[in-house]
DNA sequence: GAAGCAAAGACATGTCACAT
DNA sequence: ATGTGACATGTCTTTGCTTC
């Protein structure tokens, strides 16, 4: 199966959002889920006659049409030969309730952010599948995938082994030849990503923020993002909430 | 009340050496 | 390559204090 088309696929099944692959003379390469509906209501050709306002970098770019319309466009050049985009859209803005029930609302961004990491993270695994990279161990990645969607429970090295059936020292020095990091660094630098999105996008307090994630108080939480991010949880927030 | 910080103790994790 | 035990190390929790 093409390589490029095989992402679409696979991050197509996993969200069910639209998603095509450009070029960079703005020629699809692959297109999943524009189907008739979505070509009449959200018309994905011409996008730029329609945009109002857009945000981010060039690799990463945030596009708003008209209609509360959202797209993202993230670069693939590291995965096609230094070539092209995928667009991932539409969707709009959106108001859940969270574990406490509370009402949050969703900026644009904060889809955005997770889906266009779910696609790098989809792509960067099938390209080192294609280089026969370490990180292809299953052990490792069972472990990662594992961390990617239950990362807001609480999640031990014991357990995950348990699961596993592998013993835990041996996993350990697995996971640190193959990953470069400790599984408790991985974990938390995760988590503390993760939290970045909830600080900027949500109005959430620090603490629900941290239990959101899988931290179980809020000090220690406070004391990891510092470690990966060199400030604390609250001059993230003032930094980058009021710039949306 | 929310958030940040520090310190101390418990215990989970990582590493090493060695065995299979 | 895989598995295990021992032990050092680092993580995490708890508590209490200060600041805003």
């Amino acid at each position: 199966m093409d390589f490029i088309f095989s992402i679409l696929k696979d991050f197509y099944s996993c969200c069910n959002v639209p998603v095509k692959a450009i070029d960079y003379d703005l020629v699809d390469i692959h297109k999943i889920g524009y189907d008739d509906y979505f070509d009449h209501i959200y018309p994905s050709d011409d996008i730029g006659k329609q945009i109002t306002s857009f945000e981010g970098s060039f690799l990463n770019l945030n596009l708003e049409l008209q209609n509360d319309i959202y797209y993202r466009i993230v670069s693939i050049s590291k995965f096609n030969r230094g070539r092209g985009f995928f667009i991932i859209g539409p969707f709009r803005t959106n108001i859940i309730s969270n574990k406490f029930n509370t009402k949050v609302l969703y900026k644009p961004s904060i889809c955005a952010n997770y889906l266009s990491n779910l696609i790098l993270d989809i792509s960067d695994d099938k390209f080192n599948q294609g280089l026969n990279r370490p990180s292809s161990n299953p052990y490792v990645r069972k472990a990662i995938e594992y961390i990617h969607s239950n990362y807001y429970d609480e999640i031990t090295i014991e357990s995950l082994c348990n699961h596993m059936d592998i013993n835990k020292c041996y996993f350990c020095s697995l996971f640190k030849k193959y990953t470069g990091t400790t599984f408790s660094n991985f974990l938390n630098n995760f988590r503390v990503e993760k939290s970045k999105m909830l600080l900027s996008d949500t109005n959430l307090s620090l603490l629900d923020v941290a239990v959101s994630v899988g931290f179980n108080n809020q000090n220690y939480y406070s004391t990891v993002f510092k470690k990966f991010a060199n400030q604390s949880p609250s001059q993230y927030r003032s930094l980058t909430y009021l710039n949306k």
